[in-house]
DNA sequence: TAACGTTTGTTATAATATAACATATTTAAG
DNA sequence: CTTAAATATGTTATATTATAACAAACGTTA
């Protein structure tokens, strides 16, 4: 079980403080933000990241390079991923949809590709943004 | 309209390039294969790429930081992106589905949030690569 | 306790992308 | 035409993101 799985020294380090950030964070500023906890090189964070992805605790957003924690009961191992990122604030929200992520796990194209995984990310204005 | 843009030459000789690659392509690869033509800097070749992203001539692949040209009408202007991406042989291939991007331009979620654009990725095994 | 897989530490380097500045070319008004 | 604005180019330097390669330590479990 995911839940049960235990993580090591610097993968909880870095799990932390991805899950208390309120925005993505980039792997370097990761790094710039552990630095005082003993983790001095980028492959110590990106081994890490790597871990917790395959964990499904965390996200990588692609079109921004940056990491999100799971807001989603570990998105069955990072399989479904979808997003919804403010252009103007930069805030990235992970989207939660049962009708969603049942329509894209069923989705099929015409070349009877298999589809084991998917990541979905959108693009716009966030409510706030918008009024302003 | 899109299709009277015309590009300048360093655009045209980028978009000509990878029209006819049959893999998406690198940024870096792509400064290679234009530098007996001119092109010696790698920002000559993110300038091109910029904009003919904005033009739909090409899309970026984000997962794979891959170009492909548009197979799809220029996407309206590259504002609405579906791609199956073979894990195995790296093959990229524009999906083109009309339920699929109905869908999508439709979706809204709880927020609020306005889309603009989105893009969509999926994983997994082509058919010649499930049969080997 | 030995063997295996996983994690860590460390140095170096590769790959991807942008900043800043100078010049040239094209377009659109006046 | 002529000038101004917008777009495109050329160039050097640098920033940002990510991995290679190697050695040692740790945590299982047989
Ligand atoms: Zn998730
Ligand atoms: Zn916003
Ligand atoms: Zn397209
Ligand atoms: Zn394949």
């Amino acid at each position: 079980m995911a839940q049960t799985q235990t993580l090591s020294k610097n993968q909880k380090i870095i799990l932390d403080i991805i899950e208390k950030a309120k925005e993505p964070l980039k792997a370097y500023s990761i790094l710039f933000n552990v630095q005082k906890k003993g983790i001095k090189a980028p492959l110590q964070v990106y081994r890490a990241l790597e871990k917790l992805i395959k964990l499904g605790k965390i996200h990588k957003v692609e079109s921004r390079n940056a990491f999100v924690a799971c807001k989603n009961s570990n998105c069955e191992i990072s399989k479904a991923t979808a997003f919804s990122i403010c252009e103007t604030c930069k805030k990235v929200t992970e989207i939660s949809n049962q009708k969603l992520s049942k329509y894209l796990k069923n989705f099929h194209d015409k070349t009877g590709m298999t589809y084991k995984k998917y990541n979905l990310e959108f693009y716009g204005l966030c409510t706030s943004c918008k009024r302003s």
